[in-house]
DNA sequence: GGAAATCTAAAT
DNA sequence: TTTAGATTTCCC
């Protein structure tokens, strides 16, 4: 007889934790770690799914009580044992159930009803099926149905049953009656929707002395057995892609399996054509689009061996590899390896820790390496490999800094310098394009009193409304809508009015100074549609405007050679948010954006228009000094006790009562003065959004340089609150080193 | 999370 | 004393 520990499929602390049950005989054979099973639970023996996470032959727990698994889910994929130790790694390290981990870690079944797509396609010739036209027509009371059905598999050699019932309106019934008497064939395709591409001629792409030597050295050590994490800081053109491929080939040669990260917003058509001209349908694509079920079936290709590689973001680091030898994170400092989902786990050290099970090698790149990743490198825990020139040798852009207070008190309060007006004028003059960055993400747009100052707040969440083109007014966390009013609700005055989106007003400035260039502007407004940066990038790279305007999302991995001029508006505007990143998210976002300038053969000059030059994020990214950079920022770090060189819990409560909210995490910090005297507790203080959809939020930050401590304090923090009575209406949650504010 | 068990108090 | 309602317990 065996017996099975499993995680009930229910999220909530009090059963986080194992339960045992008997595993029948009959069932033997399909019960393994990480199987999903039905299994009666509780007093009424429902039935509930779980995981199976252990198996064993003696039984831990008082026999009599035990109860016998019903059975085992269909078609579930029994992942390795071990993606359930990766998921008992992000439960420890970043706070969550285990079950919650767990779900983080496999991929979920579709609903029942398992998709398979129906095809239809002639059963006969087309001749055969034109003459069972003519004599479907000839009859009085024909199918109109059937007609259209057969007229349009005339033209098209496969119709998909969606499109034949949903568009042409073809009655399912119709459909059988042909299929009956032999005419069309219905068949359910299982479909992996996976954009099928051609392995197109693969160029051998020749690398140049600096990449051969970064992909040799990552080879010689897999070759010898030494299974490391490599840093690539490589500065912006310097074609770190190229050696992430060299790399790939040989661990696939090898017989293994590589995972690609790659953040969000650089999944676009260009990057994943990359991988396909160079390896074929070996490639799988994951992206956030796709379907849980979309998502399960990639997961299934991985694992059956289908492919060898799994290009897609953060999520794909779980891709369910047998034999795993390579993760690549590209621009690993993005902060979109953070979850903000809870496990809030980080793919960079998830990651480091998945390749330790597998005996994986880790490949991080980044032009600008977080400081975690570079410190991390600094002291050997990762090996630095740095590429210093640009890979087709064009000559970094000459950058130029523009003190916006002198420009003030030359009397020029537009957002466009005297030097970059000239400049741009320039570069039109010679047929060139421009591009401008305004770092400013949707904190415009909302509607204030300009008597009273009053900002008009969603009446559910703690943040401002924002007016929409329609005239309302719309609050973009919980969806709350209202029409906008004329008049200022607590003052009553009629001077009351939106601010435009920085990038808006810029483009009407731009417009106002060259009326005859063509402007682009890409932001969340000019992107509504699914292709919507594609669209407007691509018309950009054929040379169909002459300015392209636009925030960050603008910055990433696009190359327009054409490009000569590169305009940072307003560089400030990140370094005043008030959270420790704001320097590194400063020194990155002008570092990517200098990058953009002079990709093709002229040289590029970019401007960066700041009211404090002398800061050092500004100094050191017109330098192009990383290191500069690292240096002064590190310092800082220190000295505050921010990451890498402390960490930092971050406790949020929540309850739909402010009170409660508030005492209960008044409670959790003089718990954790108890327990732990040592660390600095910050808070307990409103979360940065107090209030989203009338919950309540307070927050407690915990600060130590011992990761590990953290850890205990969370632990004890759950303990604790599975002992409590009171409160139980409140909500904790916890984020290790959060990346944004709570 | 949810059914069953236990407790609480107010209605008969 | 009964009983609806609230609270707590326990689930392998």
């Amino acid at each position: 007889m065996k017996y099975a520990d499993i995680i009930i499929d229910i999220s909530h602390e009090r059963l986080d934790k194992t339960f045992e049950y008997i595993v029948p005989d009959e069932l033997e054979n399909q019960v393994a770690e990480g199987v999903q099973v039905v299994i009666p639970f509780g007093q009424g023996n429902r039935a509930i799914t779980g995981y199976v996470v252990g198996l064993h032959d003696k039984p831990e727990f008082d026999v009599a009580k035990l109860k016998p698994i019903a059975r085992v889910m269909r078609d579930s994929i029994a992942i390795e044992s071990q993606l359930i130790s990766l998921a008992a790694f992000l439960k420890r390290n970043y706070g969550s159930t285990m079950n919650q981990a767990l779900k983080t870690v496999i991929p979920i079944k579709k609903k029942e009803n398992e998709k398979l797509k129906k095809e239809i396609s002639l059963n006969i010739s087309l001749e055969q099926a034109k003459i069972e036209l003519t004599e479907l027509l000839t009859k009085k009371n024909h199918a109109v149905g059937k007609e259209r059905l057969l007229k349009e598999l005339l033209d098209v050699d496969v119709l998909d049953w969606e499109l034949a019932t949903k568009k042409l309106q073809v009655p399912s019934g119709n459909i059988r009656d042909l299929e009956k008497k032999g005419i069309i064939r219905v068949e359910s395709v299982r479909t992996f929707r996976n954009p099928h591409m051609h392995k197109s001629e693969s160029k051998h792409i020749v690398l140049n002395d600096e990449q051969e030597a970064a992909a040799e050295r990552i080879k010689a050590d897999i070759d010898t057995g030494r299974r490391k994490t490599y840093l690539i800081h490589g500065v912006t053109g310097s074609g770190k892609t190229e050696v992430y491929m060299d790399v790939m080939e040989h661990v696939i040669n090898m017989g293994q399996q590589v995972i690609v990260l790659i953040p969000e917003i650089a999944l676009t058509y260009q990057t994943v054509m990359r991988f396909y001209s160079r390896f074929g349908d070996r490639v799988s694509i994951l992206n956030s689009r796709m379907s849980p079920g979309e998502r399960f079936d990639q997961f299934e290709r991985a694992k059956s061996g289908d492919i060898s590689i799994m290009v897609g973001p953060r999520s794909a680091l779980f891709t369910p590899f047998a034999n795993l030898g390579l993760i690549i994170i590209d621009e690993e400092h993005e902060p979109s390896y953070k979850s903000e989902v809870i496990p809030r786990y980080h793919a960079r050290e998830t990651a480091v820790y998945r390749a330790h099970l597998s005996g994986a090698t880790v490949i991080l790149g980044s032009a600008t390496p977080s400081l975690e990743a570079y410190s991390r490198a600094q002291s050997g825990e990762y090996e630095l490999i740095t590429l210093n020139n640009r890979a087709k040798g064009q000559d970094m852009a000459a950058v130029e800094i523009v003190d916006l207070r002198e420009e003030l008190k030359r009397g020029n309060r537009s957002m466009l310098s005297h030097r970059l007006l000239e400049l741009m004028a320039d570069r039109l003059n010679k047929k060139q394009q421009i591009m401008l960055f305004l770092n400013r993400r949707g904190l415009m747009g909302f509607v204030s009193c300009r008597a009273c100052g009053k900002v008009l707040k969603c009446p559910h969440c703690d943040v401002a409304l924002h007016l929409h083109k329609d005239g309302t007014m719309k609050c973009h966390y919980c969806g709350f809508t209202t029409r906008a009013t004329k008049i200022c609700p607590s003052c009553g005055s009629k001077y009351i009015g939106s601010f435009k989106a920085g990038t808006q007003r810029l483009e009407e400035m731009v417009k106002e100074a060259f009326p005859s260039a063509r402007v682009l502007r890409m932001d969340a407004d000019t992107t509504k549609g699914k292709d919507g940066h594609e669209e407007i990038l691509s018309a950009f790279a054929a040379h169909e405007a002459d300015v392209l305007i636009g925030t960050q999302m603008i910055v990433k991995g696009h190359d327009f050679a054409n490009v000569t001029l590169v305009g940072i508006v307003a560089a400030d505007i990140s370094l005043n948010e008030s959270d420790y990143h704001s320097g590194e998210r400063t020194f990155q976002l002008l570092t990517q954006a200098v990058g953009r300038a002079g990709r093709g053969s002229e040289p590029g000059v970019a401007i960066i228009q700041t009211y404090q030059p002398e800061n050092y994020a500004v100094v050191t990214s017109a330098a192009q000094d990383y290191n500069g950079f690292y240096e002064q920022e590190i310092a800082y770090r220190g000295l505050l006790g921010y990451p890498p060189c402390s960490h930092i819990l971050g406790i949020q409560v929540s309850s739909e009562s402010e009170r409660d909210a508030a005492s209960q995490a008044d409670i959790l910090a003089n718990l954790i003065r108890k327990v732990d005297p040592q660390v600095i507790i910050m808070g307990p203080q409103d979360a940065y959004i107090g209030k989203l959809k009338d919950v309540f939020r307070r927050v407690i930050y915990v600060k130590d340089q011992d990761y590990d401590r953290l850890v205990k304090i969370k632990d004890s923090i759950d303990s604790f609150l599975l002992e409590q009575k009171q409160y139980r209406n409140t909500t904790t949650w916890f984020d290790f080193d959060p990346i944004n504010t709570l």
